[in-house]
DNA sequence: TTCCAGGCGTATC
DNA sequence: GATACGCATGGA
């Protein structure tokens, strides 16, 4: 790791890294763009102002952030101990992954707090981003900032009516309860082999295969987990209609969140129509 | 107005 | 095990 103490803040050299491409892209629902170049955003309760300082360069201010939380919060979170460059040289022998790669170079898998990852993405099946979104922000603006499980035990499908998460509602109290009760524990679960902790997760109501693979990716940094969502079923149908390459075998899920990007952005990039 | 969104539960075969 | 359908809500 590359940085600098400067004042208050630190910068940081990381050559792999958009803030676009790993704070805006479907993984994480509380990172709020600014300015042009600056987003800001919670890791549990720890507030972090990101800004991109020389984008040629790859380098990024983390505002009023010392050394200490940065080396026992940030690094972990950002997830600056992986080489991204690395990866993404592995993953372009195969050629739509060179292709998806080049087009978002600079994204980087979060390693986010499980309860939220589990509770984020319940609310996001069958849903759009920009709703997500604004459930989740009525989630933390009632209760000053993401609620623990213990916070949310109390609440029932009625109480959580001011979300307007719709069908949800019922599938988060359910998961509340399994998770008070001890019949579920995610940090036990996390140990678990993939298919197994799959397995545990699906026994919430409103956990299906594609909401536990995403707690296991973005919410327990599981990298073989590989959530396949609408746009994933299009882009294995269009790209890998026999399976993925050999060469993502242990990160199938980092690069399904470089196919995931590239193919909801084709139509952006090349003319490309997204539907069909 | 109709369609769709980082799916899943349920019914039916 | 597979397939079809309903589901709350809101933006396009």
């Amino acid at each position: 790791m590359d940085y600098t103490v400067k004042g208050s803040d630190i910068l940081l050299r990381q050559p792999d890294f958009d803030l676009d491409e790993t704070l805006d892209c479907g993984q994480a629902f509380r990172w709020v763009k600014t300015t042009p170049d600056t987003y800001e955003g919670y890791y549990l309760n720890s507030f972090l102002r990101i800004s991109t300082e020389d984008k040629a360069e790859g380098v990024f201010r983390l505002h009023n952030t010392s050394e200490n939380e940065l080396l026992n919060k940030w690094y972990n979170y950002l997830d600056l101990s992986t080489d991204y460059s690395e990866l993404k040289r592995r993953f372009s022998e195969d050629e739509t992954l060179a292709k998806a790669c080049a087009f978002a170079g600079g994204i980087r898998i979060l390693r986010q707090d499980s309860w939220e990852a589990l509770s984020s993405f319940i609310i996001s099946q069958n849903n759009n981003i920009p709703r997500i979104k604004g459930i989740i922000g009525r989630l933390t603006e009632h209760y000053g900032s993401y609620p623990t499980v213990e916070q949310l035990a109390a609440e029932t499908e009625e109480s959580l009516a001011f979300l307007r998460s719709g069908f949800r509602a019922k599938y988060l109290v359910d998961a509340v309860s399994r998770l008070t009760t001890g019949e579920l524990d995610l940090a036990k679960t996390a140990a678990l082999p993939l298919a197994e902790a799959q397995k545990a997760l699906m026994n919430i109501k409103g956990v299906g295969p594609k909401v536990a693979m995403c707690t296991l990716l973005f919410g327990m940094h599981k990298t073989d987990a590989f959530p396949i969502d609408v746009w994933m079923k299009r882009a294995l149908e269009k790209w890998y209609p026999n399976g993925l390459p050999e060469c993502v075998s242990g990160c199938e899920g980092i690069a399904q969140q470089y196919l995931f990007h590239y193919i909801r952005n084709l139509g952006s990039e090349n003319g490309q129509q997204n539907d069909s």
